[in-house]
DNA sequence: TATTTATCTTGACACTGACTAGATTACTCG
DNA sequence: CGAGTAATCTAGTCAGTGTCAAGATAAATA
């Protein structure tokens, strides 16, 4: 840390650190390779030889992301609420890692075809799909439709969400306003199901 | 047209048909003040004296959307299919309206305080609003959470739709497709309530 | 017709992403 | 241990960008 400055030793993690910061606070828009170089004490071109591209840091940044949800909904798939937990989950992601969020679902930001990525992206909406089969018996309706359902739905709370489009008066807890929601779309769940 | 070259004529009106060309093949971020004003066949800076900023030209194009989704809204509101055929309408713009949906809730990309903006914003979300009044009652969900749960649907299904992250099995028509998962929410919906 | 106003041009500045060539350090393998 | 290779970072450059200031031109006004 205090002894050479060539090396710097970590520069691709300090990179996408740097970079989520300033997503969080401005938007991926506001992202400048010479400004994360900046911040990371190293030279203006020093970030284009880890990741390539600024699409390429924002690759990586998206399949960190995509890797991240699935850890947390497979982790609330578990829980006793069962699917609207995954839910919930989901709007707990976006909110608790809005950097990854914003990055993650603008592919012309990054390298959609990038095969980390795209395996990445696959392992995670395979959850999705897989939690709500138990729900769509009933009512008639097909397990996919279900499954798109849910998610539209938790994503587009979301998203809305982040872009301050809801109104005020929800519950300061993006979770517990998620909650009430989600439960108008699987109105019959308490945690009896799965 | 082919008289004088110095006053355009409709220079502002060029300068947003042409953003929304560009923002539909390639995203807001592929906006260049520059680039237009060369479509347009007019000096790099002339389209800053009419929106002030880059960020005011999306704040025009995002106003000019949520008055066109409040129009889109309205009509649909009067069909019998009601209120299911709002929810396919918010899609539908969505997916004919691209460039405008992209950029109107991306509030770091404009000046989202801008009182035009404001008073179009709020005018679309109260028909949103309204209309899920009378699908609220039963099974004792608020308000208020019939309308977030059925604006978050067809918002969240009209974002995956959009950057691509939906299934490939789905109906070619968006509509069609977002008809289908918004049944989901609203099983009893065959345009025998209001 | 004279003058005020709106519209557009020209030129400049700091900033950006990307590319190249070269410097420095770490790694590997005899 | 030491030479050679690979990885990492620097320095310089280029075209392109948004924004600002000052001036030119045309339209509207009175």
């Amino acid at each position: 840390m205090e002894t050479s400055n060539y090396h710097h030793g970590d520069l691709r993690r300090a990179i996408i650190d740097a970079a989520l910061e300033v997503i969080s606070e401005s938007g991926p828009a506001a992202v400048s390779l010479r400004d994360l170089a900046r911040r990371a004490g190293v030279s203006h071109a020093a970030p284009a030889h880890h990741f390539g591209d600024k699409a390429g840091l924002l690759t990586a940044v998206a399949t960190q992301g995509f890797g991240l949800l699935g850890d947390v909904l497979q982790r609330a798939a578990g829980q006793p609420e069962g699917y609207l937990a995954v839910g919930v989950a989901y709007v707990g992601f976006a909110v608790e890692h809005r950097a990854h969020f914003e990055v993650m679902f603008r592919p012309e930001l990054y390298h959609a075809d990038d095969p980390e990525l795209l395996e990445a992206q696959a392992s995670t909406s395979r959850i999705l799909y897989e939690g709500a089969a138990p729900y769509a018996q009933d009512g008639g309706t097909q397990t996919q439709d279900a499954a798109l359902a849910a998610w539209s739905l938790v994503h587009g709370f979301a998203s809305l969400w982040l872009s301050g489009n809801l109104p005020a008066d929800l519950p300061d807890d993006p979770r517990d306003a998620a909650r009430r929601v989600a439960r108008v779309l699987f109105p019959h769940t308490a945690g009896d199901i799965a």
